[in-house]
DNA sequence: TAGATTGTTAATCGATTAACAATC
DNA sequence: TAGATTGTTAATCGATTAACAATC
C-alpha cells in the first residue's frame, strides 16, 4: 500500500470518506479481510470507478488482481479522518436540538466527544448533562482554549447565531457545524458546515411535488 | 413575470430554492419591494449569474433594467415549494433526536407540520408530545393513510432503519428524511434524503486537518 | 432616450464514468 | 502463466461563471 504525498482531494471525494470508513469497519467487524471496488460499489451505491478514483487520490491503496485489504485501508482512513485520536468538540446552545445532540453518542462509533457545552440560560448552566458540563457563555473563551477545542456544534436560536459565531472565532475555533438557518460571516480560515433541517425538508417536498407532476403527464 | 411550462430543474438549483425563498421573505418583511441579482448575490454568497440562471429555469421572473419584484418572486417560490398550503409530515422514532425535532418548530416559518409521531416503546406511545400524538407502530399504516402523509422524518436507531423504511413504503410514503447512518433500500419512486450528523462532523474535522497541514508547509 | 439589469450564449470548471493498459 | 482487478486515460456530464445582446 503506497501512500501519496501531494494531496489535493476534491470536495466530493472528501465528503465520501466517512462513508467508506464506516463501511470498511463494518466489513472488518464481520471478519472480512478483502474487498474489491465492485462489492463496495454494490454496498454503497457509488460507481466502482468513482470509488477507485477516490481511493487513488490517496495513493495506491489496493493490489491489482486482488482488491483492497480491509484492515489496511480501514486503518489508513482512520488516520486520514483523524479517527485514531480523540477529537474533543464543544456544543453551544443547549436547547431542544442541543440537548439531543449532547445525548447523541458520537463517540460510540467514532473518537469524537462533546467535552463541553455552553448556554446563556442560568437555569441550565452549572449542571452536568449526560456527562457533559454546561458552562456559562462568559467561560467560553477560557474553556475552549484550555481544552484546545477547535470544532463547535452551534445549536443556538437563529438570531444569536452570528454574535455567538463571532465569540467562537475570537476564542480560536476553526470549525463550526452550524444548525441555524443563518449564513455565518467568518474569516477565511474558519470552516462552516451548515445543516439546515427546514431546507432539507423543503427540498424533499419539492422533489416529491415535481415527481408527482411528472407522473401526472 | 412570465412563468415557464416545461421544467427540468437541476438538482443544484432545487437545493437553493429554500434559500432564495427564505431570504425573499426576510426582504418582504423589511418592506423592500425590489431586489436585483447583485444584491442577492452579496447576501447569499452565490454568484449573481448563478442566481439569474437559477431563476430563469422558472421563466422570466424579473424585469430587465429593474431587477425582481420581491413580493412577486416570493409568492412564486411559495407556490413552487408548496409553502402556500399545509404539508403534514410524520416522525418515526421519538428518541433524543426525534423528540428534539418534534419540538423544532418547522411550521413557525413554513407551512410544514409534524402531525403524527410513532414509536415502538409503549412508555412513550399513547401520549401527546408537544401537541403531537405519539402512536404505536401498529397504527402506522392506518394513520399515514388517514392523514394522507407522504413525508416522514426517520429518527429510529440505525439497526431498525431498514425495517421501518419498508413499513413506510408499504404505507404509501414517498419521501423519507433519514437521520440514521443507514443507506435505505427503497423503490425508485421513493425519495430518501439523508442527514448524517456524524458524517458532517467527520468531514468538517477532515477539512480542518487538511487546512492545518497546508498551513504547516 | 440613457442607464440598468435581466436572460442567455459560450467558456470553464469540477465530478462522474466507460474503457482498458498495467500489473499483482 | 491465466485471471482478476486496480489505477488512469479519455469521454461525458452537470454546474458555475464571464460576458454581453436584449430589453425594460
Amino acid at each position: 500500500m503506497k501512500e501519496k504525498v501531494d494531496n489535493v482531494i476534491p470536495k466530493a471525494t472528501a465528503k465520501r470518506l466517512p462513508l467508506y470508513y464506516r463501511y470498511l469497519r463494518t466489513l472488518h467487524d464481520q471478519g472480512k479481510n478483502r474487498i474489491n471496488s465492485s462489492e463496495l460499489s454494490e454496498a454503497l451505491q457509488i460507481d466502482s470507478a468513482t470509488i477507485r478514483r477516490d481511493f487513488s487520490y490517496f495513493g495506491e491503496l489496493g493490489k491489482r488482481g486482488y482488491g483492497y485489504d480491509v484492515e489496511d485501508v480501514m486503518n489508513f482512513f482512520a488516520r486520514t479522518l483523524n479517527d485514531d485520536q480523540l477529537t474533543s468538540v464543544a456544543l453551544v446552545g443547549v436547547g431542544n436540538l442541543g440537548n439531543a445532540l449532547l445525548k447523541y453518542k458520537f463517540y460510540q462509533n467514532n473518537s469524537i466527544r462533546v467535552s463541553a457545552a455552553f448556554d446563556s440560560n442560568p437555569e441550565i448552566t452549572g449542571k452536568i448533562v449526560d456527562g457533559v458540563p454546561v458552562y456559562e457563555m462568559k467561560d467560553l473563551k477560557e474553556q475552549i482554549q484550555a481544552q484546545k477545542i477547535d470544532v463547535v456544534i452551534l445549536t443556538v436560536p437563529g438570531n444569536a447565531a452570528q454574535s455567538v459565531a463571532d465569540k467562537l472565532v475570537d476564542a480560536g475555533v476553526h470549525g463550526i457545524l452550524n444548525f441555524t438557518p443563518h449564513r455565518l460571516i467568518t474569516p477565511a480560515d474558519v470552516i462552516v458546515q451548515s445543516v439546515d433541517l427546514t431546507n432539507e425538508l423543503q427540498t424533499l417536498i419539492y422533489f416529491l411535488k415535481k415527481q408527482n407532476e411528472e407522473y401526472l403527464k
